[in-house]
DNA sequence: TGTTAGCACTCGTTCTTCCTGAGTGCTAAT
DNA sequence: ATTAGCACTCAGGAAGAACGAGTGCTAACA
């Protein structure tokens, strides 16, 4: 790979030497100096060669100093070409891909537990933060629905949906509401509204449906008032996060006033809607500033998505410093989302 | 109060001047000195005279020095003694009084959300970590049993509760038992368990309904371990979490060697452990070391409960520095819980 | 006899100063 | 084109000085 002219300004010796700076940083977090490349078996040249490559490495924008006579450091601009051109994946040893498919196979019923098992996998083998969004429940379909009452004046309305998700609230009723009529509307509901995706709940209620209510149900007016509530899908997503602590280790935060801010944003509403905006398909990553959320200027994000059936289910996401062990990440995240998606299509395979 | 001889080795100025050391090494976090104390306006005596009584509290364990020539910081037993006998209740101002109501009035119908939103103002209002044990579920009962079919092959599982709490699981169904076969199960099950607490469910199960079952469903075997595996109730508590952060502005944990492990003890089973083991009525302190925990040597851990309709429910937990507010918290902890009670009681009222 | 002023002493904190070492860029020789 | 050599930079650590907030003790005082 490297021998092809991958970008016409950089020699083929600039392009291992950005490699070997990029590898050696992430692991060290240390500037990289001349002499330490210059030690390694498979260089061949002096420590002046060296500081002359990068030198002009540095010109052209990937490298970067932290003072005016130390080591290099990557750059945004580094860390991109590097992601983009310089990568290898990482190979995981035969223990680890062990435990891995070792975790999954323990219990691969329900949705839920399937997501958060893959960030505890994600979160655990890089050592950084893992982010998992949940099937958009207002992409989901009404499988059924009911009104269990638990007193005079109070009900548990509950929503399943085609995936097994349970949504629940508890909702007053109206004196003049009847269990006759609970079980009517509760049958019109079903009836009507069957396999309809969660946020067309509501626009059917008022289209289609109020009017066979008015002819069926007695103080039909209450009873539209109680539904339009209680059909407000309000929390939109499903968020699984593991190892928010794991920022804590990483030698770039450990300074408290860049913890607070940092974990901050890794459990704020920013993120989250950050992440959705990633395009849904394939895996991306945004380094740095990339990301245009502030509070995340020195960390990436890496993420994918899983599916069933051909469908975006879900967003997988490790966020961690910039400086982040970016082969591995990509292998695991990767490896991750697949055995996600596999086991989610083994359940669905089941019901045809 | 401070006229009553409250322990006999204490004379009133002592008392007063541990009051106030106590008080002000609160906001300060620094060591106080007999100079700080002596520039008070109702202090009246030198800080030569203050240097004594200091020297004495010292000996008698109520106060530390950090080093030998520094001020003094209470010891355990010093805030031990405080908390027992020095503690006014702080007033709120009605700024804050207002918010407090303010927050209850949005929304009275769930209990989860009530609990949360609990959590919210106690870490809000103290600024340090609120933690609340949520109804143990295994003492509800009973009040609904539904299964709705996913698929051929699964089904969901659906369990609700006299608090209109909802558990529900994904089962696999085996092929043997068809629809007619689940909606029978179902109703024996409705029959025989309802108001039966959660914690019963399986021995009843196995005790009672294992008969009634083998003579009116078929595949009664494979039917008694599907509900045998779904009736356990893994879960015992719902916990809520408000504010972990907050401990990381504490100035005794600015080192992040100290935050790691706070963090991890403070989402650990252990804290929740330790939680229950508190007394089950009442307010209660637990100061430093008095918590048997190993991690929040510390910290100091405030508790109270809260109930309906007489019966423990749950727990109130806040976790802050030794160094701690403890007339504020006490305030809020004890406001809060109350609130908490009583708007659970009105939701209970409605149900006679 | 209890209180207080005075004083010597302690010790953490902060500010300098100095030194070291790891790094650089540049120049001249290979 | 490469590299040895050298002067230069700068972060970081060590050593020391000065500071100041605190102490305990003693002696004088009301």
């Amino acid at each position: 790979m490297l021998t092809e002219v991958i970008h016409e300004m950089l020699t083929d010796r600039q392009l291992f030497l950005l490699q070997l700076l990029v590898n050696d940083y992430v692991v060290s977090a240390e500037p990289v100096g001349s002499r330490s490349i210059a030690k390694r078996e498979d260089v061949t040249f002096s420590p002046a060669t060296i500081r002359n490559e990068l030198a002009d490495l540095e010109e052209m924008g990937y490298l970067e100093k932290t003072h005016l006579s130390s080591g290099r450091v990557p750059s945004e601009k580094g860390y991109r070409f590097y992601v983009d051109h310089l990568l290898s994946p990482a190979l995981l040893s035969d223990d680890e891909l062990g435990n891995i498919r070792h975790a999954y196979h323990e219990r691969l019923s329900e949705t839920e537990e399937l997501i958060r098992v893959t960030a505890k996998i994600l979160s655990e083998f890089t050592n950084y933060t893992a982010i998992m969004l949940g099937p958009e429940l207002l992409e989901m379909k009404l499988k059924h629905i009911q009104m269990v009452k638990l007193n005079q004046n109070q009900a548990v309305l509950i929503i399943v949906t085609d995936t097994g998700h349970v949504e629940n609230r508890v909702v007053a009723i109206p004196k003049s509401i009847n269990a006759d009529d609970i079980e009517k509307i509760v049958n019109i509901l079903n009836d009507k509204l069957n396999m309809v995706p969660l946020y067309q709940l509501q626009s059917r209620l008022n289209a289609e449906i109020s009017g066979v209510l008015r002819e069926h149900v007695r103080d039909y007016k209450r009873v539209m008032t109680l539904l339009n509530n209680s059909l407000t899908i309000s929390d939109p997503e499903q968020i699984f996060y593991s190892g928010k602590n794991n920022m804590l280790a990483q030698p770039e935060f450990q300074d408290v006033d860049k913890i607070i801010p940092l974990l901050d944003v890794l459990e704020g509403k920013e993120l989250i809607r950050e992440l959705m905006s990633m395009p849904s398909n394939g895996l991306h990553i945004r380094i740095g500033r990339e990301n245009k959320l502030n509070g995340i200027e020195d960390c990436s994000l890496i993420t994918t998505t899983y599916s069933v059936g051909g469908e975006h289910l879900g967003t997988v996401a490790v966020i961690g410093p910039k400086r982040m062990a970016y082969p591995r990440v990509i292998t695991l995240i990767d490896m991750v989302s697949k055995l996600l998606t596999e086991n989610l299509n083994k359940q669905e395979r089941h019901d045809r």
